[in-house]
DNA sequence: ATGGCTTTATGCTAAAGA
């Protein structure tokens, strides 16, 4: 087997085309609720045909994993009664590395999932909202972030691949929001949090959405509330963030919308990734 | 038209989301 090459030339381009097995497409979806979009989920999958997809805001204890069995798809979970809960969906059995965001050992809350997936680390976040930002909730996020900039910066000093994705909850730049000034004082858009996911980029990380968009516009979240989403008033907090040797093998990051049209859909909609 | 949402829960109002 050859060695893989950094640079881009015409024997890279041959030895990547002839490594189809290593192509992987992976997805992450905030569903607000797996039972109450599980039918959604299900439509979308067998549409998008993802290898992974990374599921945050399940909502529940229990996760209906017998649903996904006949499309072919394994699950690991972490869920919590009402809130938050991360699921994530592979073609093959995978046991889980981490089930806790490492750094709190008083912190129940699911949010974290990391598993091993053919050597590459796939972490699947649901970070917290943050608001309101007088509450004890802000510095809960502060706090959670920096913890997984710590856990992150452990990786990046082993050399371990990773591809971090989920709902970040942070909007990190004016073009990812319709109104900067309607934002501005939200925990979501604070200086705060956008230094946190600046210090997290720091590490050496792709932001995969921006290597090839740079659009304003360019959104994953649409209220439900005030026509947010036939007005397309959205703002970008699902993201994709690779280490240096993922990103080398980047092929494609999009949004897709049209989960976010359906009928009684999530507020969310997917981001998907491929990756050669 | 100046208000307009969605989900969960020992539920029937409250809390959370973003």
């Amino acid at each position: 087997m050859h060695e893989r090459r950094r640079y881009a030339g015409t024997e890279t381009k041959t030895l990547l085309t002839t490594r189809k097995t290593r192509d992987m497409k992976i997805a992450i979806w905030n569903v607000n609720s797996i039972k109450a979009r599980l039918d959604h989920v299900l439509q979308w999958l067998g549409d998008a045909r993802p290898d992974v997809l990374m599921i945050q805001e399940l909502k529940g204890l229990e996760f209906p994993a017998a649903a996904f069995t006949p499309l072919g798809y394994h699950a690991t979970f972490v869920g919590q009664k009402t809130y938050n809960g991360v699921a994530t969906l592979t073609r093959t059995p995978v046991t889980p590395l981490l089930e806790r965001l490492p750094g709190d050992d008083s912190d129940e809350q699911a949010r974290y999932l990391e598993i091993d997936y053919n050597g590459t680390r796939l972490i699947n976040i649901y970070a917290p909202n943050g608001n309101p930002v007088d509450s004890e909730k802000y510095p809960y996020k502060l706090a959670w972030l920096e913890r997984l900039r710590l856990h992150v910066a452990g990786l990046r000093a082993k050399a371990l691949p990773f591809i971090i994705g989920g709902d970040f909850n942070i909007i990190p730049d004016d073009r990812d929001c319709y109104d900067p000034k309607v934002w501005q004082d939200d925990a979501l858009f604070r200086l705060e949090s956008r230094q946190q996911f600046r210090a997290l980029m720091n590490l050496g990380l792709t932001d995969a959405l921006r290597v090839n968009n740079q659009s304003d516009g360019a959104y994953t979240f649409w209220d439900y509330q005030a026509g947010a989403w036939p007005q397309n008033k959205g703002i970008r907090i699902d993201h994709f963030l690779l280490s240096p040797d993922i990103a080398d093998r980047l092929q494609a990051c999009v949004i897709d919308k049209t989960p976010r049209g359906w009928d009684k859909a999530s507020d969310h909609t997917p981001v998907v990734l491929e990756i050669t």
